[in-house]
DNA sequence: AATAGTTGCAACCGCTGGAAA
DNA sequence: ATTTCCAGCGGTTGCAACTAT
């Protein structure tokens, strides 16, 4: 049932807008922020003439109209970002979308739910498990890497603004899947003082061993024959070759092949996340490390 | 060409915490 | 101290667009 709206001049009941919203309304809404400014949504949608709630009027105003609102495809880097920040935040939403400049929470969210949780289920995992998240570790994050790597100048100034990098410093958290054995940025070899200048990207295997080059090309990669140049390829991650591959993995058991069987910690709380250190000490980390991914810059 | 099924996204809903009355 | 209001958050839903049959 519609709620009920008081025209502001008369008093007369009116029934409020719900559902999509007009070209008419977004250029009411957006014309009186820019007058007033935001806040007071109830107020602002009385005194605009919107027969919307406050509430809504703030949602579209946030997640559509706001100048500063970054549409399309999620980039690699910002791909990578959140699966990151959500193995340190779990369902985080606003608090990722902070990090993520000109991105809503509402659009994270919904990347989450159709494409990661998507791919969760056709592995027949839980989104939250200790196997996808396995998966999502030496599999999609690597490969990440090695696009953003494929993608970017090896500048500094550009290296430092990336999101990988940005939220390696900012973080440089132990329990994070792109800290060093060291719990600091220590995936930064360089021989010069200035470090990342020269990015090679290395994603080791017990099994399958992959070096990738400054160029982003991969040695050995199962299912590599799948990939074409990289202006070819979609920016999603998560693309049927993927799929297809991932879900051939879990066929043949995640532990099989491609996913090692990990002594991971069996620390399940979303904050902490598979790459919490409450359950390693040092050997631990060694172990992991040297049985799992070791990223360089 | 028509229909059914699937996907992705925009919008809504209910809850919570903080501020104001 | 209590109540009310509001902003913000995360979960869920509705539907248009797309794809498969």
């Amino acid at each position: 049932m519609d709620a009920i709206w008081m025209e502001p001049s008369c008093g007369r009941a009116a029934e409020l807008r719900r559902g999509p919203w007009t070209v008419e309304e977004d250029a009411l809404l957006a014309g009186y922020v820019a007058a007033h400014g935001e806040g007071r949504w109830n107020e602002l949608a009385l005194a605009a003439g919107l027969r919307r709630t406050g509430k809504s009027c703030r949602l579209r105003w946030l997640n559509y109209l706001r100048p500063d609102v970054r549409r399309g495809d999620f980039t690699p880097r910002e791909q990578l970002l959140i699966l990151e920040l959500h193995f340190r935040w779990g369902n985080r939403w606003s608090k990722i979308a902070q990090e993520l400049p000109g991105r809503t929470d509402n659009e994270i969210k919904n990347y989450w739910r159709t494409r990661v949780q998507k791919h969760a289920k056709q592995l027949n995992c839980d989104v939250n498990s200790d196997q996808f998240r396995d998966v999502m570790r030496h599999v999609w994050m690597p490969r990440l890497l090695e696009r953003i790597q494929a993608t970017s100048t090896p500048s500094v100034e550009h290296a430092e603004s990336s999101p990988a990098v940005y939220l390696m410093k900012k973080s440089a958290a132990p329990n994070s899947p792109l800290a060093g054995p060291s719990g600091g940025v220590g995936m930064c070899h360089s021989s010069s003082s200035r470090a990342c200048s020269s990015v090679s990207l290395e994603v080791q295997f017990p099994s399958n061993q992959l070096v990738m080059n400054d160029a982003g090309g991969a040695a050995d990669w199962p299912g590599s024959e799948q990939r074409g140049n990289g202006s070819a390829q979609s920016d999603d991650m998560f693309d049927g070759s993927w799929s297809e591959l991932l879900a051939r993995a879990c066929e043949d058991g995640a532990d099989s092949v491609l996913f090692p069987d990990f002594e991971l910690g069996q620390d399940t709380d979303t904050t902490s996340g598979v790459w919490s250190t409450s359950g390693y000490n040092s050997s631990t980390d060694l172990q992991v490390l040297s049985a799992s991914s070791s990223y360089y810059y």
